[in-house]
RNA sequence: GGCAGGGUAGCUCAGCUGGUUAGAGCACGGCACUCAUAAUGCCGGGGUCGCGGGUUCGAGUCCCGCCCCUGCUACCA
């Protein structure tokens, strides 16, 4: 079983390109795991409690409940859109959730009765936030957001978690785990930070509304909310079924894929949660980077201008999308988005490298083979593709970490091949002798095998184009079937009978798209 | 401030434990070809390897100093 996660997105507004890059990531990971035959569950997921989204909710006069219905539908929708392969979708409302995270707090206070404890909170409280503030939250004495209220000294009680206990643990746990966090960067910040020692955390919160009633009072009698770190992070075991004994068929995740903003999250707390409940550890945190917009282009952060994600998606459709935001962003670290980037890649690797080849290698078939593949060997060009391959698999598998760019980059040194391939072996010249029939088969032959194996590696990526390029080249049901790895031999497409069809990647006959961007929220 | 990682062709980057004329892709120029989405292949122009010292027969690659950029330095989900 290969169980992944994402994070779960904050419900207080719509799907941007952040959001889309993990999901594109996960979903690519999980794809790949599914072609090597693996037993996957891919989650994906919501985070709908906390103050700011019933202060959004407010805003807009309805309840809580509602917004995060209707915020939930979109990011659905556009998931779907983007063909997110995930098998279950979890939100932190839902019924079975608030009884999973109110399970897990009770197995604490069972397991380990002292790691909570209550204390009394104090700081400084804005009202307008309904929140405490902390110094970096505070100008002039003032908050930052509401500068015109005072902000009051409020102490409450609530439960603390003894996180501060765990700092050994985790130490030896990174110790004994060096894959447990990746990539490298974000290990060694973790690693620092656990030697600065930690520090408890807020379990529970009085003035907290819209969430999840933790299962304890407190000595003064005041109702406590679940707060966040143990509404939000427990999502991925909840969704397993927890408490239900069932969930350790799924428990613990083999990886979870989340931002680099909170990687301390889900490396230092949220071990220490599931150590204390005395359950195992996911076996792999893997950190990405983000999406940064261009500097210097049409776009920048300072003028309040954004690229809206169902634009780009809508430019060359979810698949081009999918391929551009994997190729151009490292998963191990931060990458720009731009129109022109995207246009140059667009023509550039998948209209007329690759869209071309599979064109121009099925249209000879079709003309100099009556449609039927003729039969061929192994040669060189596979061989030198195995090399390549090997490469992409060993950026997708997370042996070296999860480089989903790299693998890409390995794909597409296979098309090279193949376009070099053809231009020194010109077929066309090859069939206007009949007494080198043999060699003309042979080559054509090479090229299905390649672009075979290029719509089975790109399944990942462009789930889409892939089916439609295996299509197109006579195989077998679908390329999503296919599976790589030590059981999948060598492609024999020997006999397909191929199917010219529409370009895979078609030129833009358009130009990029008009100055139409939304002065969004910065 | 402290810790960590970076500054290499117009752009995005590769250059392992120091060693022949510093590489790739894209973009740009020329040539070739015609199967193909006027696509592809070949050749080429283009870099004081952040700045200044030092070690060495020899440094982008090691040492020192300086400049600039990014991340982390815990209750925002």
């Amino acid at each position: 079983m290969f169980y992944l996660t994402t994070a779960i997105d904050y419900a207080n507004g719509d799907p941007h390109l952040g959001h889309a890059l993990e999901k594109i990531g996960a979903d690519a990971i999980a794809r790949y795991h599914r072609l090597r035959g693996e037993d996957v569950h891919f989650l994906i997921g919501m985070d709908e409690h906390g103050q700011k989204v019933s202060q959004a909710a407010g805003a807009e006069g309805e309840t809580p409940q509602r917004l995060v219905d209707r915020v939930a539908e979109h990011f659905q929708a556009m998931w779907e859109r983007l063909a997110i392969s995930n098998d279950q979708f979890i939100r932190t409302t839902a019924p079975e959730h608030r009884a999973g995270v109110q399970a897990l707090i009770q197995r604490i206070f069972e397991r380990e009765p002292d790691d909570f404890y209550q204390k009394a909170y104090a700081g400084w409280y804005c009202v307008g936030c309904e929140a405490f503030k902390t110094e970096s939250e505070i100008e002039n004495g003032r908050c930052v957001l509401h500068p015109t209220r005072t902000l009051e000294w409020v102490e409450e009680r609530n439960w603390f978690f003894r996180l501060s206990r765990y700092g050994d643990f985790l130490r030896a746990h990174f110790a004994d785990h060096p894959s447990f966090l990746g990539p490298e960067s974000r290990r060694n910040e973790i690693l620092a930070l656990l030697d600065q020692g930690l520090e408890d955390i807020s379990a529970s919160r009085a003035r907290l509304g819209w969430g999840i009633p933790f299962p304890r009072p407190t000595a003064d009698g005041e109702p406590q909310t679940t707060y966040v770190w143990f509404d939000a992070l427990p999502n991925y075991l909840t969704a397993t079924g927890f408490p239900d004994p069932a969930f350790a068929s799924r428990w613990p995740a083999q990886l979870h894929v989340v931002g680099k903003d909170i990687t301390r999250f889900h490396c230092v707390i949220w071990p220490a949660m599931l150590r204390a409940a005395g359950l195992p550890l996911p076996a792999r945190v893997w950190a990405h980077g983000f999406v940064t917009l261009a500097g210097g282009e049409r776009f920048s952060k300072s003028a309040g201008v954004r690229v809206e994600l169902a634009e780009a998606v809508e430019r060359y459709g979810p698949d081009a999308f999918r391929y551009f935001m994997l190729r151009e962003v490292p998963f191990d670290g931060d990458g720009a988005f731009s129109w022109e980037r995207f246009d140059e890649r667009y023509t550039a690797d998948l209209a007329n490298a690759f869209g071309n080849l599979a064109s121009r290698a099925i249209a000879m078939v079709e003309r100099y083979c009556g449609g039927e593949v003729p039969p061929g060997r192994p040669n060189a060009v596979d061989a030198a593709d195995a090399a390549d391959y090997e490469r992409y698999r060993s950026a997708m598998d997370g042996e070296r970490g999860y480089l989903l760019h790299e693998a890409l980059a390995s794909v597409w040194q296979t098309v090279r091949r193949g376009n070099e391939y053809v231009d020194r072996q010109a077929p066309w010249k090859l069939a206007k002798d009949p007494a080198r029939r043999g060699e003309l088969e042979e080559v054509l032959a090479t090229l299905v095998r390649q672009l075979a194996r290029q719509a089975v590696h790109l399944g990942p990526f462009m789930p889409t184009r892939a089916e439609e390029l295996w299509r197109q080249l006579g195989g077998p049901g679908s390329v999503h079937a296919q599976r790589i790895g030590a059981q999948g031999g060598p492609l024999d497409p020997t006999g397909w009978r191929v199917v010219r069809g529409d370009p895979l990647f078609p030129k833009p006959t358009a130009a990029p798209p008009s100055p139409a961007w939304a002065a969004g929220e910065p």
